[in-house]
DNA sequence: CATGAAACCGAGCTGTTGCTCGGAAAAACA
DNA sequence: TGTTTTTCCGAGCAACAGCTCGGTTTCATG
């Protein structure tokens, strides 16, 4: 489990009650950042969301920057695990077939968590968010050269951290394309995402066999 | 020359000293938006930034929304001549030749007009900008489509029009890795995206030759 | 010049936002 | 049960955003 980032939160809640508040708070958060953005979802609009008071909102988060901050945790802690999920049975699998799988584990955990997408999207207005969007951009980098340190231990270091922003970064593009064109393009979108990686590795990093699949 | 989707301004300027002052809130506009995101940009501090008074520059510009409109006008354009420049000598140019050169020219655009960086972000909090943002990726996607079209008349139009996006939304991607990369790495993101281009194409749009160069 | 139009100015209005604070209610503890 | 601690509340404050408006200055034109 990746370090949060020192907690985001102003007190520790000593009641269960409290902990299911703070739980739905953030949901909240994570709804209205996901359908208003960041700067269009006042505190008020998420605390009344969550059914709650903004006292109680402030209660636990100092600042609306920690919404978005403990949000961010949250995701990379879910992101850290799908990562994990993969690594166990790697061995066996052929590139392709492993590009396939990450890109369809991201675009399920995209698809599961709408508010993700502005989160993830590259240097937006507020540095709040972009900060925490840059968090989980990274732990998302973190698995994808994880993965590829084991697979490809012959490239250097730094190039291999190189590709794996590269391909991070398309992921992200892609998948917010993916998420804003009508839902019956969507699986095709995200085919698209599978070629533009598996292309671009056999360009950077030639030696993963071309695919035979279909 | 495209559209400039109705003025965005508020009152046409008769006298030439106007017309400067206009292109100067313009240019604190794109250096504002640039350093500080659309939000952070006050109306105020563009104004006095620009040397003038938010008196004037409401004078022209009904709303702050206008000012992101005009200048998404002003690259609409400027994409429009870089993409006719292209086009010119484009026979006797080979694939991967022609992306290294619509690589490189996007990187000169987006070194030229920092301001473009955000604006082309994805979606943003701000409607305002997302707006305007989309209008300038359209001219980019287009302009990509167009270039297509010529090369590959045996692609169908729907898929060649899905292609174009995937590879104007990779570019942008890559573009803004490049922006935040630290001066001395930005010509090797570029050249990444140049791979990931070609390599996507290769997935995507069979045909076009395995490069040969280096 | 005189005169009207165009351009310019900036104090300040209006509305909204993030956030505080004093106190009520609920739980934990004695 | 009384007492303390934690949790909850929401009216309202301070700051600041976008934007207006009445008035002054500058230009074009006769």
């Amino acid at each position: 489990m990746p370090t949060p980032s020192s907690s985001p939160l102003r007190r520790r809640p000593r009641q269960a009650r409290a902990q299911e508040r703070i739980e739905r708070i953030l949901d909240a958060a994570e709804a209205c950042f996901a359908e208003v953005g960041y700067d269009g979802a006042t505190t008020n609009l998420i605390a009344s969301s969550a059914d709650t008071s903004i006292g109680s909102l402030y209660e636990f988060f100092p600042n609306k920057e920690a919404l978005a901050r403990a949000l961010a945790d949250r995701y990379v802690e879910r992101i850290g695990g799908l990562y994990e999920a993969l690594v166990v049975d790697m061995p066996g699998v052929d590139g392709p077939q492993m590009v396939e799988r990450i890109v369809s584990a991201l675009d399920q955990f995209y698809r599961e968590h709408p508010a993700a997408v502005p989160l993830l999207n590259g240097r937006l207005t507020s540095p709040d968010l972009a900060h925490a969007g840059e968090i989980v951009q990274r732990a998302l980098e973190r698995g994808i050269e994880g993965i590829f340190e084991v697979r490809r231990p012959d490239i250097p270091g730094p190039r291999r951290h190189l590709i794996a922003s590269v391909v991070a970064e398309i992921a992200r593009a892609l998948l917010v394309l993916a998420d804003r064109a009508p839902l019956s393009l969507r699986r095709g979108v995200v085919k698209e995402l599978e070629r533009a990686v598996i292309g671009y590795l056999l360009q950077a990093a030639p030696d993963v066999e071309p695919s035979t699949s279909s």
